[in-house]
DNA sequence: TTCATATTTCCAATATTATCGAAATAATGC
DNA sequence: GCATTATTTCGATAATATTGGAAATATGAA
């Protein structure tokens, strides 16, 4: 993971709605949620949703399904597996391994 | 770890500057280095990091300690792994526990 | 094809964040 | 106390993000 895409999965989760969005579908799992379903759960009109699961799409932190009429989205497990390594990257290699 | 403070942590992260100098902090392990080290090393004004460590250490991030005229800054584990924790928090619990 | 439902895009207003020069604060040595 | 070095706060400007109504797009059903 490269810095640029790193800070992005980072400020697409630095907001309150987007966190408390993303961690919903992680507890969610595969089955994921349908964006109208999120919408209602929030109380947020579906043009805010919309522009919230947006910014964490474009951050590769959730995928998208379309399933007739709605659109499932779930977390991207793998995106945020890399986050995670690329924050405690070389922790503390410049002090012998010693944090 | 509460959604406002992992807000404030992510926000903190969320930044191309600030999460190169967590990142070179993470590197330096407890030894650290100085506020004025950093600004040279990433050829910032003085006004300009100082800015940012404030973001990082209110975000609890950092720890800062003085030794002489200088004040040196480390990144704090700690928080950072409650952070990590927090995002995966029941992950996939709604699902039967299969991602 | 017409209607109802689901979601997204457009747009403008509002709010928040980043940058950095200049001045203020803090510690040390003479 | 005065000069030097290290860092932070202040304040103004510029850049970016958030919100949500209204209109546009897409799917499915009658």
């Amino acid at each position: 993971m490269k810095t640029k895409s790193a800070v992005n999965a980072l400020a697409a989760l630095a907001q309150e709605s987007r966190l408390e969005i993303f961690r919903l579908l992680v507890r969610k799992g595969s089955t994921g949620m349908a964006a109208g379903d999120l919408s209602t759960h929030f109380g947020m009109p579906p043009a805010t949703m919309s522009f919230h699961l947006k910014e964490l799409n474009n951050a590769g932190l959730v995928i998208s399904r379309r399933e007739s009429r709605s659109i499932i989205y779930s977390a991207n497990y793998e995106q945020m597996q890399q986050l995670l390594g690329f924050l405690m990257e070389n922790c503390c290699a410049d002090n012998g391994g010693k944090c």
